[in-house]
DNA sequence: GTCTATAAAGCGATAGAC
DNA sequence: GTCTATCGCTTTATAGAC
């Protein structure tokens, strides 16, 4: 592996910099609002040299789920994988997607455009990333059932969806465009739902 | 209030087909990727024909909110009613609107699209509606908890956008295209999700 | 009210000069 | 690789005949 040359490094950083507008972006817009223009145009560079660096609007999206993924299997690896309780750890990737989603930083994707779809699933790095990442989070869902503390009527891979779900869980920007809660006291509150249920323990 | 003339229940009708067709394409692909053509040849007659009953597309999503919501309110003034406890009334409802969802009839709505937010706030039937079922529900809400069956923990209006969340909530999509649960499943599995929690009792 | 035809605008993507 | 300029297509909405 050679240093990068200098070059190289201009690259990267307008790179870092295209993701970084289109992950606002997608937080603040969605797919669809987002208008390649307006990517450019935040990044102060001509349309044309975008497709220099990706190939496609959805290459751009897909760019942006890679960067989440790893922001988030970077929590896994330190800061998560500290707790000695597989659901403490559930609990604190929970709670953490949601700070990334209150800060305007969580790209959300429509579920059923089909053209974005095929691009993702087509997509190595987003595939292999998303994969990496279900897997650990199955490991101490597993975990967490084998020692009782999650419950074991609801199946692995309902758990593990709805952990994603919740990561864009529309309420959350409900309860702060309210302006009634502090983002603690929102993120604390659905966390309890999503953990304990709506229903009296 | 006369009896509706010949014509104008040929014109009910027709309006009635728009309705459903918006429902289905709403539900199916969203509102973004319904295209006002789409309607159009699936109820089999010309675009230009749609604007004379709907003035946008607009409109016509705000027409099948308004009777999705009406089919709530039915369920809630006769079938949940009809229930003694509160809490099972709200865990009734939230079941309707999942087999709603699976059978493909529940049109959901992007947040984020302001456009479609601004139409949607300015269309008296569509916020009558709306405010008509949150109340309903809110009253069952805080008779749920101050019987103790709903946690305190939980301001009510959170609860109420949760339940609003779940009706549309794509984890039930992943598990119906995912062939390996039945309606009956699927349902039972996110209903105790939702109402008892992931983490065990 | 229904149709055909078209206007008007937005958007993804590319050509070609530098 | 970056730019300006533009293509080609889709989509919402309307004009005007019947």
């Amino acid at each position: 592996m050679n240093k990068p040359s200098f070059r190289e490094q201009v690259l990267q950083a307008r790179e870092d910099a295209i993701v970084d507008a289109v992950n606002r972006l997608l937080a603040d817009k969605g797919f669809d609002a987002m208008t390649v223009d307006a990517v450019a145009a935040e990044v102060g560079i001509a349309k044309a040299s975008l497709y220099k660096h990706f190939e496609s609007k959805e290459a751009l999206a897909a760019a942006a789920m890679v960067r989440v993924l790893e922001r988030a299997q970077a929590f896994c690896d330190t800061e998560a994988a500290a707790l000695p309780q597989p659901l403490d750890r559930l609990k604190a990737v929970a709670r953490w997607t949601m700070h990334v989603q209150w800060a305007g930083e969580m790209p959300s994707l429509p579920a059923q455009n089909s053209t974005l779809r095929s691009a993702l699933v087509a997509n190595r790095d987003y595939m292999d990333r998303l994969m990496a990442l279900s897997e650990r989070l199955g490991e101490w869902i597993e975990a967490a059932q084998a020692d009782g503390a999650l419950s074991p009527e609801v199946p692995a891979e309902v758990v593990l969806y709805t952990l994603f779900s919740r990561a864009c869980d529309p309420v959350l920007g409900v309860l702060k465009a309210g302006g009634s809660y502090t983002e603690e006291q929102a993120i604390s509150c659905l966390l309890r739902t999503c953990f304990d249920g709506l229903a009296a323990r």
